[in-house]
DNA sequence: GGCTTGACCTAACAAACGTTAGACAGTCTA
DNA sequence: TAGACTGTCTAACGTTTGTTAGGTCAAGCC
């Protein structure tokens, strides 16, 4: 079962005429993928979504692991690439506490609702075979990167709890950031005031 | 495949002889369901590593979905139980930091080191068919009473950030310790230390 | 009109899946 | 010693899996 590397051609460009096919397949994969996980994750099913049969997917791509890696990177990217614009959009002098509530409340709109690609990501890592995790990796530290920095930041201006090492911070935010499509229901919650919630329980102090 | 419900037996006693091969194949199930997933987890490999054949699981087992359904609850059951026993053995005058630290540590160390059972559940649960959902739902509700009221009584002392409710911080305390075997490596943590940051970065407050 | 190419289909393959039926050796009981 | 029970095995079943080979048909180029 495709023991080599899988290629990350994510960013490869140009609108062909094939391109919609791909990216309808992709599309499924992510829906799929999210709530019944990697095994669960078949070709048939993805083609039966995207009304084809399942031998046409080997037109667009070479494996399902090409399919799934494709699917767990441009999530990881994805999320990436939303944190990263939201705290751009941010006033060079904008605070700590507004820095880290407008971090946590973009990973938590992509990851709850432009979720499919992200979460996907999440639940199909741990058992996904080796190749396919370590194609993914890369994606994952380049954007943990954001969360080393954030939290060394707030252990050095002393803005958390004594003996929190920046380390543990930030595992501990991605936990409960990442734990959350677990109970999430859009209908019980909103997004903005959990980010707020989260905040205020890193940066708890008393007035 | 197996449309029924599922006979919850975890409570099943007696030590009639083939108990420890019953006991084998769980403990088999629990290892291989905690680092492959639900449908990597198949009963050949089970058999395989308990030394028998996959046939022969039948004679203990009425179905894969009954094996997966014990393993869950035996673990869920099995945090529930050693978190409660720690807080019975603190001092009835403990202080609510006490409290909290003993419970997220006594969590962490049965997820962490005795937690194939345990991580066995978080990691199957979202990807297991639904009638093995259903029979895990009330041990899980079960145990989350207990962290439904210790958030309670947080947020009632004040003891943490302004604006955070008891169920967000219930959902974070529990995001960021079940999010821990995702990156938890026994070289590099030490489960008491985990315990701690975490409590004071949930109690955090100026001095 | 011929020829190529892009995008799909049909039909099958070997392997692996959960599950079952029936046989068999060992142990216990009467 | 006969018979029942325990725990395992062998061997197969029907289904589903990822994957492949080869065919089809429309669109675009010469």
């Amino acid at each position: 079962m495709t023991a080599g590397e899988i290629v990350d051609d994510t960013a490869s460009g140009g609108t062909r005429s094939g391109e919609k096919s791909r990216r309808d397949i992709l599309d499924a994969a992510a829906r799929i993928l999210r709530r019944r996980g990697y095994h669960a994750t078949t070709l048939r099913t993805i083609a039966d979504a995207v009304g084809i049969k399942a031998g046409s997917i080997y037109y667009h791509f070479a494996s399902k692991d090409e399919i799934i890696a494709a699917v767990m990177n441009d999530g990881v990217d994805a999320v990436h690439r939303a944190v990263t614009e939201a705290l751009a959009g941010l006033a060079a002098n904008a605070s700590l506490e507004e820095r880290l509530e407008t971090a946590i409340r973009a990973h938590l709109h992509a990851l709850l609702e432009f979720g499919d690609y992200t979460s996907a990501g999440l639940n199909a890592y741990s058992e996904a075979p080796e190749p396919v995790r370590d194609a993914a990796r890369p994606h994952r530290l380049a954007y943990e990167a954001i969360w080393d920095r954030l939290a060394e930041e707030i252990v050095a201006a002393g803005a958390t709890g004594a003996g929190v090492s920046a380390r543990s911070l930030k595992l501990a935010l991605l936990g409960m950031m990442n734990w959350s499509p677990e109970w999430y229901r859009p209908e019980r919650h909103r997004v903005d005031d959990l980010a707020r919630e989260f905040t205020a329980l890193v940066l708890a102090r008393r007035g």
